[in-house]
DNA sequence: ACTTACCGTAAGCCGCGAGTTACATATTTG
DNA sequence: CAAATATGTAACTCGCGGCTTACGGTAAGT
């Protein structure tokens, strides 16, 4: 059920922006906001919204707080995603035993 | 690029409702609004924003039209997942060959 | 042909949430 | 200790979109 909040969290552009952004790497708040076209309190706002859906950590450093990909938090969308093929073996998991017996 | 619809589409509960509806069989509007909170219109216009996405499909039958998932709509959303993991082996590519292998 | 069933579209209302500015707090720096 | 830096929170505005009612159109039934 979790699934929900990881849509509305990602639904709207720039909290993806700010998501994607963090592939990269961990980022303070000032970084994001650097590179969004929104102002910084925006970007704090939307980052309570990624952590509340679980897909964001942080970790408070003496003056800031540096933001970083939960991976695990995805995993309630990923199960959602195969729940709509009736068999096990879906197609990216075809896709992951494809490139295995290529190698 | 086509995520970005996939996210709000399914972002509304109704919306998802609507949807996850369909796993069970493809339906017909009047089908699908029977079982929800809102009216029959408001499934209408679900049902076009669905099809925007490129998440369900439309076949009309005389009178009415049947709505169906289509699943390879849900493809570019898998590949937004995927691309959140460095390694080409996901927790679910994982799954999949630890269930390969008990078999 | 008339009526009924099924569905999409138009127009309008209204609430939610994204964004801003202003302010409060905490840590670092000089 | 004072100033600057980094971030969160509050209050407010405003536009988007979800929902409804009303209407139009097409197919089926009698």
């Amino acid at each position: 059920m979790a699934y929900a909040e990881i849509f509305t969290a990602l639904a709207v552009p720039a909290r993806r922006h700010i998501f994607e952004a963090l592939r990269e790497r961990p980022k303070t708040v000032g970084e994001l906001a650097a590179g969004q076209p929104v102002s910084r309190p925006a970007v704090s706002q939307h980052l309570r919204v990624l952590e509340a859906a679980g897909l964001v950590n942080v970790e408070p450093q003496g003056n800031r707080r540096l933001y970083s990909i939960k991976r695990d938090g995805l995993n309630d969308l990923r199960e959602y995603l195969e729940s709509f093929w009736p068999d096990a073996l879906t197609a990216h998991g075809a896709e992951v035993l494809r490139r295995m017996e290529k190698k």
